[in-house]
DNA sequence: ACATATTAATTTGCATGCAAAGTATTTGCA
DNA sequence: TGCAAATACTTTGCATGCAAATTAATATGT
């Protein structure tokens, strides 16, 4: 109940707010390599992980916005990286599959997970597995 | 080096993505109520804690991009929550200053962090310092 | 003093995130 | 069988985040 919560050296979701933010900033110039933006690189990492899953999947394993994720997909299609088929068994779904270019993507990217882990001086893995765990926390305790 | 990393649940990053995408989610409903959005909150949490400051200053302490705080700062004053003053020593700068109506939000937003706290079910306070601690480690180590 | 560099903001163009409304399809049930 | 409810997406409108270009004003060095 106290004005103090309200100052912003004392909010963890400020905190979380400037960290993401951090984190997307430095993905783009190691993206910038590879004609990617950060959301663009999460649906590649999800589909180098499981190819050709639909629409739902993808928006379930990326977190990703609905609305966005239709643009998202239409500017990857356009850049040659993934194709967007229809599912036959169900009209409803559409089914999203790399293609040769998007699959030979992942040779370029694979390094891009050190190149970010080496800006991180101050925390070691066991702090990043820690902390890892705390963010899953809040992710689930605010899953609806 | 390994493919591993660039699994979508082994990175750290997607993590705050998501955290912190359901973190201004969660804010959304209360601050409806205020009739402001998360960002906006942010700022107005600033200036409760140092009104009158400038735009630069009020960036340092936000961390919000300075081309949004140029609109947001537009929105806010035609809401009448706050006024932007030139200031005269330094033609250049400009002063934010809260309104009587801004002043009095403080009141209504007393209880938002607690509305919040609450959410989290699973993280004890002494998680949320340690939390606190590693993003700001996260923060201090992105920063260029 | 004067030209140049620096600082403080604003503007612009692009990429999302989010909620809400809209469009097909498919399911479920009476 | 037929129709309402649920699904899977798409579309739309608004609010940012970010980089880069622009404008205005002040600070600096010679």
């Amino acid at each position: 109940m106290s004005f103090n919560q309200l100052k912003l050296k004392n909010q963890l979701c400020h905190r979380l707010y400037m960290a993401s933010n951090s984190i997307v900033r430095a993905y783009r110039e190691p993206l910038n390599g590879l004609n990617i933006t950060y959301t663009q690189y999460i649906v590649m990492m999800a589909l180098w992980e499981q190819d050709k899953i639909t629409i739902a999947e993808l928006l379930e394993k990326t977190a990703i916005d609905g609305g966005a994720m239709t643009q998202i997909l239409k500017k990857m299609a356009d850049k040659r990286l993934l194709e967007i088929i229809k599912d036959e068994k169900d009209k409803r779904k559409r089914l999203v599959q790399l293609t040769k270019q998007g699959q030979a993507l992942k040779l370029e990217a694979v390094n891009i997970p050190n190149e970010i882990g080496y800006k991180f001086e101050s925390i070691d893995s066991e702090q990043a597995v820690k902390l890892r765990q705390l963010l899953d926390l809040v992710v689930s305790d605010l899953r609806v």
